[in-house]
DNA sequence: CGGTTAAATATGTAGGAACATTGGGATATA
DNA sequence: TATATCCCAATGTTCCTACATATTTAACCG
């Protein structure tokens, strides 16, 4: 557990950062608290301003970017206050795989966990951004319902993230990301493809060697768009749809 | 062609609307034009605020918001540019198979066509939200390259629509949608899976029979969320790939 | 007591000004 | 000619002020 410590309502005006981002940094770090992930309000902008000895503009140009994030919602006469992070808001568009299993009330299984360092290939190097030959933590998880895995997935984890390959990874990845090391997943890029499984595979996900398999390959990101993670996805087709919805 | 019209530098102080709405619209406009779109240089923001007759202040409270949504980038002691659109970018989400391969520069090719007026079965008539057994067209093409087909559509289209199954077909089917049918398409829910390729398909595809397609089907929505049309796409998971760029 | 009105409160809009920082081009120097 | 330097131009940051507008609250009156 993490040591509850009251949120310091200061600015440091000399050291060279702009003052807005560091409003904006603050005001990360106060929506975090659960009080207000509920949707709480928050200060007032002049007192916020008056506060931290800034402008009440300032205090604005970081609410603004927050809110452009939709991170903030503000209503004139009113105040600004943090939007509830529904379930749904919150990935909006995706999930991760425990999330998806999770949401739909199926308690899912790791059947087998295998964490290593590997030096990373050409492909996993142009994807997450860093030399080839690098260092990278690989992650091999069998995953599924109680009566069978039905997916085997492969991550590759860049190497900033800090993870050390002795973490619980039982417990959610993305919760592990954001609670023990305040990367937060934000953007995908999927590419999904149909493959015949290869006899390793097949053996793995209990069908025979050839039969069609879900392949969903994607890149993780964070709000800075830097790579996070690198992931394969092998799906039994016949027990997983990959299902999106897509507003232009 | 459309007639090329100059575009008026100028706002209305009096007519209630925001002045950083109108100096966004404008900019929007502005940005569509074809020399913008390959990263033009926009006027400075005083000339900008000079030539609009109002603050600086007041033209950054526009472009910001465009910077947020990527449309302009700003570099200091540069200026601003707008971003260069990337098929990937511009598609943001989804496209058309038409679009997705005339956006490649590929030239693709249909190889059969088949329109006809059958009755919906149960599966088709939940996805439009009609009653099961009225007659709806259905269209069934089998696309690809030169070098021969990689994907079979079979879509079916909503009644409310209109079509009659004497158009023509080898037209882009959204164009015909939109221009001649007054029906954007807008929103599309997706599910892909992996099947094994039947006879029928193996051979129309030209791939053995088992092999792995990548089976996409979808509900192509208008902006309320009315059904327009229901399809079903196998594609040769050997020359095909799904890409998707999601951001939460 | 209920409904109307007015005041207090919060954000929204708009303007002005000053100085900092960065990038690029012009100029001067070796 | 090549390199270093300086200056200018453009956006970045930060402050100030004033008034507009939407919401809630409180006061008021029939």
């Amino acid at each position: 557990m993490q040591k509850e410590r009251p949120i310091e309502f200061k600015v440091d005006h000399h050291n060279g950062i702009p003052l807005h981002l560091q409003v904006e940094q603050l005001l990360r770090t106060l929506i975090e608290k659960p009080e207000y992930k509920e949707g709480k309000l928050l200060p007032k902008e002049v007192e916020l301003a008056k506060m931290l000895g800034i402008s009440r503009n300032t205090v604005r140009q970081a609410t603004n970017k927050l809110e452009n994030e939709k991170l903030l919602v503000r209503k004139k006469g009113v105040g600004t206050r943090v939007v509830k992070q529904t379930l749904s808001t919150k990935l909006s568009n995706w999930a991760s795989f425990s999330e998806e299993m999770h949401s739909k009330g199926v308690e899912f299984v790791n059947y087998q966990i295998n964490v290593s360092w590997t030096e990373a290939d050409q492909e996993v190097a142009a994807a997450l951004q860093i030399e080839e030959g690098r260092e990278v933590l690989r992650m091999e998880r069998l995953r599924g319902l109680d009566k069978g895995p039905f997916v085997n997935f492969i991550s590759f984890f860049h190497p900033r993230i800090g993870l050390t390959g002795k973490e619980d990874f039982s417990r959610h990845l993305y919760e592990i990301l954001e609670r023990d090391y305040a990367t937060i997943p934000s953007v995908s890029k999927e590419q999904i493809n149909a493959i015949p499984a290869t006899r390793k595979l097949a053996e793995l996900l209990d069908v025979k060697t050839g039969s069609p398999l879900l392949f969903r390959r994607r890149l993780v990101c964070d709000p800075g768009d830097r790579p996070i993670e690198y992931n394969l996805g092998y799906y039994r087709a016949d027990s997983f749809t990959y299902e999106i919805d897509i507003k232009r």
